[in-house]
RNA sequence: GGGCGCGUAACUCAGCGGGAGAGUGCUACCUUCACACGGUAGAAGUCGUUGGUUCAAACCCAAUCGCGCCCA
């Protein structure tokens, strides 16, 4: 067998795209065949016209690993990635792009306007495509979907006229969440509060006779012009007398009477509130229940219309405002203005103050749906991970609003109703109506509006696989398994998609919801662009290589926990990186010559069956962690088994086979480490895929791909606890002899001497015996003895304690006696303090009483553990005070 | 106003009833034949505060302070 040269230096680019398209080659991302329960997870889609975000890299690294373990477990595995069209978003990009040569949407008309909006849609589908692939991603990009696909769009209009048929959609005037620079209607929830400073008025409304006026106090003086009653609390003594008298409003002398209704706060204000149901959600309720006028003061531009004085006219609402109070000042009615912090509502894309708005728009009714989501939760159906999610679910269900599905956009879903213009007649139909059902005319004209673009992401599990129709992979691969996605989003989509799927498949679309924390900046601020501070994953991949990002945000993805990061802390995953790759490089560069063994005939050393065991133990440790979405206990098992297991202390003791002259002594250390180099790459492959292809493409042993390979599985078969035992034992001689090496500034060229005196009960006394040699070169002694008989005379060597055995090192240097007196006096002390704890309790009658037997004894094993290192301690004491 | 989360080593965070842990950073020594993106050793924390439960509390309970998020 030749040896196998890599690179001095770990260099993932030159590896990652050569390894990803090795993998789409051989069609690696596909699900095989195969009777096994499938693992499917759907992409959240990302927006086509956004770019890769942190957040995305974590969400899609954390699947990636989901995907890659499943994978190497066996089973058929599919993860279907896509995008989507993101309404508005999208559409300002187009907007903002011919505004750059002068022109407005209108401009182009809804169809070419459409057609420059798909044209962006490529370009940027494409980046965002490449972006995923090259942060490692193994989705199947043959299921790969856009919500706006043909078939998804199929899916938009099954549903939408299903849920018509069943009369959960309807058409009606409502106060929506408007934005005027969008020019949209918002859903509740793209509504983002704002705590703004502001003024609260006090104005004088006048009674229509003359005899008075009553204040009330308002902080939007500028919607008075809507204003239809005011109104006062009904146990509000002060005023119950005033119910039905006529007010004449300022500025217009329009009268409106004063009315009594329980929603208002007696200790508000002035206790009297204006009503104006057409711009605010509180009046829009008062004004229902009173049967009250709905007058609209606004254009759908934001400014304010005809049904205000000619003068304040085309004016911004929030412009108008001053003018209004400077007005009302004017004319005597303003009593006061007091500074008054409130929340404003402001749109979640633009930003721009949101108007409580009157419109026409279509909503589905969600109560019946938000029932079954909820009685699907309680039952066990879906399960978040972290559990306290749950709450946030059910708070949003129980409290659910019927949601307005219609956007005034261009771009998305059109509304699949029809009105016919003759007979007015409407028309819900699967495929698109020609003629009226009711009058036979062909005069039909189609709503204008679009869906929101949750109305196509609700059924992305199932609208992906190729519902409406009935395909193979909807049958096999629906309900998917999990779903992986960020908490800002819990209601907006995964409840919807929950609602969704019971609504139109009868069950839920997944049953375990992983929910990510957010990636924010080392400060805890969210990543911004209006900050600048955030990370692009693509410069991460630029800098530290794919793996090294993926492998970092798993070792911090705690579960329910925020990510703080910033470019340093991807030098964690570039480290371990960096280390995978040297060891793999020393062990490839150690096989020339060397004919292969049988792995499982060869002949186990007790440091072979350590290291085996503790790989078994990593292997049960990633398990549990991936059964649990531990992310951060898979990452760390990998790391520390691979680096303080296996480089520190099996490859350091490997070394000894690699270089012996014994015959056949190579060979089955290199079989050893080979096998365990090979187990390694499979255990770290979901966490690190490439470097792992990487290095297992150049093992000799294997021939396979690694992504398709088997997963190590723990197996109590492999437990090898006595040997373990051993090797921990040794492990701490050798680290308290090191310790006093670098304690007493012996340098690492001076070889020592060193006698290991065993009690006659140690338990590792033959191990020690026989690792001798390795331990001396651990520790760098040029002899090393172990004393079972007791006869070596070590009066003149430096003592170290050890637990079952005593060392000593022979030292030709002067030493600071004194420093070391004390140094051992001080742990003695420690050792007594321990101690005494350990009586305390041991003496305790309740603690013997109550404490579980395995306390007791461990009690009883601090206690003898203690004694014997005081003892110990104070005979060494003795021994080095013979130096001065 | 309601809800949730977090306060553990200088920083980022695990641990969540039985002897305080990791990574980074820091200190000292080492370029010895995989790796200085390395090795070895080390310093560093009354586990926010105060009470309570318990034989035993960083961990459970209550209160309190500070920070953050969500909802109204």
């Amino acid at each position: 067998m030749k040896a196998v040269e890599l690179t001095k230096a770990y260099d993932p680019k030159e590896f990652e795209d050569r390894i990803y398209q090795t993998w789409l080659d051989n069609g690696l991302f596909r699900p095989k065949d195969g009777t096994d329960e499938p693992f499917t997870v759907v992409m959240p889609p990302p927006n086509v016209t956004g770019i890769l975000h942190m957040g995305h890299a974590l969400n899609n690294s954390l699947q990636d690993v989901l995907t890659r373990y499943y994978r190497m477990t066996g089973r058929p595995t599919l993860w279907v990635p896509g995008t989507d069209h993101a309404g508005i978003a999208t559409q300002n990009v187009v907007e903002r792009q011919i505004a750059k040569e002068g022109l407005r949407r209108q401009d182009l008309g809804r169809d070419r306007f459409l057609e420059r909006t798909w044209q962006v849609k490529e370009k940027h589908h494409s980046i965002i495509k490449q972006q995923l692939q090259k942060i490692g991603c193994s989705c199947d990009w043959e299921h790969e979907r856009f919500t706006m696909d043909e078939g998804l769009s199929q899916a938009v209009r099954e549903s939408f006229v299903t849920l018509y048929e069943r009369g959960l959609i309807y058409k009606g005037e409502y106060l929506v969440n408007y934005c005027p620079k969008c020019g949209t209607a918002l859903a509740d929830d793209e509504v983002e509060y704002q705590n703004l400073g502001g003024f609260l008025y006090e104005v004088k409304y006048p009674y229509s006779d003359g005899s008075g006026f009553i204040t009330v106090a308002t902080t939007r003086p500028e919607t008075m012009f809507g204003d239809v009653a005011v109104a006062v609390n009904p146990e509000d003594e002060r005023y119950t007398h005033l119910l039905g008298t006529l007010l004449d409003l300022p500025l217009t002398g329009r009268k409106i009477p004063i009315i009594a209704d329980s929603f208002v706060d007696k200790s508000f204000g002035t206790g009297m509130v204006k009503i104006t149901p057409a711009h605010d959600p509180n009046d829009w309720q008062c004004g229902m229940r009173h049967n009250l006028e709905k007058l609209n003061v606004l254009n759908p531009d934001g400014t304010l219309n005809e049904n205000c004085p000619e003068k304040y006219r085309n004016i911004g609402a929030i412009d108008a405002r001053p003018l209004v109070v400077a007005d009302l000042r004017e004319g005597g009615f303003l009593v006061k203005e007091t500074v008054h912090n409130h929340d404003v509502g402001h749109c979640y894309r633009c930003h721009t103050v949101i108007e409580p708005y009157l419109s026409n728009q279509w909503f589905v009714r969600m109560q019946g749906m938000a029932d079954k989501a909820l009685a699907a939760w309680k039952n066990g159906e879906v399960v978040f991970y972290p559990k306290r999610w749950e709450n946030t679910y059910t708070h949003w269900l129980e409290n659910i609003h019927d949601w307005c599905i219609s956007r005034q956009l261009w771009w998305g879903h059109r509304i699949p109703v029809w009105e016919c213009q003759d007979c007015h007649q409407i028309i819900v139909e699967r495929h698109d109506p020609t003629s009226c059902p009711s009058c036979k005319s062909s005069n039909l004209v189609q709503e204008t509006d679009v869906l929101d673009t949750w109305f196509s992401s609700w059924l992305w599990p199932f609208s992906t696989l190729g519902w409406p129709e009935k395909t193979a992979d909807l049958a096999r691969f629906f309900p998917t398994s999990t779903l992986v996605t960020g908490y800002d989003i819990i209601f907006f989509w995964v409840s919807r998609m929950i609602m969704a799927s019971l609504e139109f498949m009868g069950e839920v679309p997944f049953r375990d919801i992983y929910i990510t924390g957010l990636v924010r900046d080392k400060q805890g601020r969210k990543m911004s662009k209006s900050l600048g501070n955030g990370i692009d994953p693509l410069e991460v991949v630029q800098s530290y290589g794919a793996d090294a990002m993926k492998f970092t945000l798993c070792y911090m993805a705690t579960q329910g926990q925020d990510i703080l990061i910033d470019m340093d802390s991807f030098k964690l995953g570039s480290r371990f990186a960096n280390k995978v790759w040297n060891a793999a490089r020393f062990l490839l560069m150690n096989l020339e010559g060397v004919e292969l063994g049988d792995v499982a005939s060869i002949e186990r050393t007790t440091m072979d069956k350590w290291i085996y065991h503790q790989l078994n133990e990593a292997a049960r440790k990633m398990q549990v962690a991936m059964e649990n979405y531990k992310f951060n206990d898979g990452a760390q098992a990998i790391y520390d088994f691979f680096w303080n297991d296996f480089c520190d202390w099996y490859v350091e003791s490997a070394k000894r086979g690699l270089y012996s002259e014994k015959e056949g002594e190579k060979a089955r250390q290199v079989t050893l480490l080979l096998d365990l180099l090979a187990q390694s790459m499979r255990l770290m492959h979901p966490f690190a895929s490439f470097i792992s292809e990487e290095i297992y493409q150049k093992l000799p042993n294997v021939h396979d791909l690694l992504i398709d390979s088997s997963y190590p599985r723990y197996a109590k078969a492999h437990e090898a606890g006595e040997d373990a035992a051993f090797v921990a034992r040794m492990q701490e001689a050798v680290t308290s002899l090191r310790a006093v090496r670098s304690d007493l500034g012996i340098g690492a060229e001076k070889k020592i001497r060193v006698v290991i005196k065993v009690d006659n009960s140690f338990f590792a006394t033959s191990f020690f015996e026989e690792q001798k040699s390795l331990i001396a070169s651990f520790v760098g002694a040029s002899s090393l003895e172990v004393d079972a008989a007791g006869s070596i005379d070590v009066s003149t060597a430096f003592p170290v304690a050890g637990t079952g055995y005593e060392m000593f090192v022979f030292v030709r240097e002067a030493i600071d006696v004194q420093k070391e007196v004390a140094k051992l006096a001080s742990d003695i002390e420690k050792s007594r303090k321990s101690l005494e704890g350990v009586l305390a309790k041991l003496s305790n009658e309740k603690f013997l009483a109550n404490a579980k037997a395995e306390a007791i004894e461990k009690e009883q094993d601090k206690r003898a553990e203690f004694e014997e290192k005081i003892e110990k301690g104070e005979k060494h004491l003795s021994l080095l005070k013979t130096f001065l």
